[in-house]
DNA sequence: AAATATTTTTAGACTAACCTAAAAACACGT
DNA sequence: ACGTGTTTTTAGGTTAGTCTAAAAATATTT
């Protein structure tokens, strides 16, 4: 009766959790349609299965949550994903922006007893290399207490800690800015007219971040 | 074009070069179903489809050989399925008869940067945990000579070097004869009634061996 | 509260991968 | 070379996952 998922089946549980993460709120249909690129009837298809499995809970035209056992499943695939993610840029020095999608084909390789041994032997990392926390065996997830470098505060220190988004073009523009994974930043001033910043980094260049960029980057105050 | 094949389709192109590898002939309809457990009539499905890509040299009755390109795919899954056999026995500590199911999933995961990344870390290994060669970025396969234990003559010093037969029990039950890769032999003995055999393991224990056994045994004479 | 716009679901169709049962081709012993 | 038995293919059906177009439900605006 426990037979695994398919991949198919898995993403959808993740896009749900993805939606539901902080907002508490159900996910709507088209929210998982737009994550995952498909349509809104393809997604209500898969609903049903998925609540057949009791999955997730789902009322026609009411969204859709996870049930215990579709939140387990989730978190385990994100701690598949990050665990993957480590193991490539640690181990086999991938850069941060080209392991997401390789770690999304890893992601689905069915075995608890890799996956434990995978942590053991990246000797049980917190976070991956884009700074988002690697959840327990059980699924806990540790939130970091972490801001947004635009809602910071003229003049206070602070350390980037993670990312808003994982796309490989904006990963390689950080890395070109020299913003990565631990770079120490000050905002000098405030342009009100596009909403960019003039920051130091690492208490030596001078430079201004545009507004999207900043709303991209989670830093923590020091 | 050149999207990327499904899992199912590669699974065929493997099976089809195992059938093929040392005796030359076309592979027969029969000998792909049942080393994929699967029906003839889903194999004469398929092998249309592989056709149409050019993967395979099909015609209706006469068997199938994979084409220049289907080579290149097949020895590729092998080549990755190894590695990552090696990964896990030798970073994971995984045993010999735990990693063919995993490795079976990893094989699929598609990037040729993973690939030769991976056997950069692992030192460019030759062969897999159960002592089969792993084929170069190419597609090369450097067999190693080799004969069946069943087949060596009496008194001959000989080596375990692979074996014939992948399933969990068997290598379980090899382990725990002291029967492993490296294991120094010596055929003492050999018995017409069952043809069994006793041999020298080690240069101290003496053990008869069952000719079911000797015969999934590859050793090399010293 | 009615009219309009948006979202969601249904209906119906497609593909890949499988199956069973029956037909066709092949292989072989006499 | 002829009938018999095995192998292979065809025919037709199933399921998972996708799609488009249309219908139904919900949300918004006036």
């Amino acid at each position: 009766m426990k037979q695994p998922l398919s991949s198919t089946e898995e993403n959808y549980l993740k896009a749900i959790f993805k939606v539901c993460e902080r907002s508490d709120k159900p996910a709507s249909t088209n929210d998982v349609a737009i994550l995952l690129n498909t349509k809104a009837a393809s997604v209500t298809d898969m609903l049903k299965r998925l609540s057949e499995k009791s999955l997730i809970n789902y009322m026609k035209y009411k969204g859709v949550t996870l049930t215990d056992t579709g939140k387990k499943i989730a978190t385990s695939l994100i701690r598949k994903h990050r665990l993957w993610e480590v193991f490539l840029t640690d181990k086999l020095s991938f850069g941060w922006e080209e392991v997401h999608e390789i770690a999304e084909q890893l992601e689905h390789i069915q075995s608890e007893e890799l996956t434990n041994r995978l942590e053991e032997f990246l000797d049980h990392p917190k976070f991956d290399p884009h700074g988002d926390p690697i959840p327990d065996r059980e699924g806990k997830i540790e939130y970091r207490q972490q801001v947004l470098l635009a809602d910071l505060n003229k003049n206070t220190n602070s350390v980037i800690v993670g990312v808003n988004e994982h796309g490989t073009e904006f990963l390689q523009y950080l890395e070109k800015l020299n913003l990565i994974l631990g770079s120490k930043l000050v905002v000098l001033d405030t342009f009100t007219y596009d909403n960019s910043l003039l920051v130091r980094v690492n208490d030596q260049s001078e430079q201004t971040i545009s507004a999207k960029v900043a709303k991209n980057i989670f830093v923590q105050k020091i």
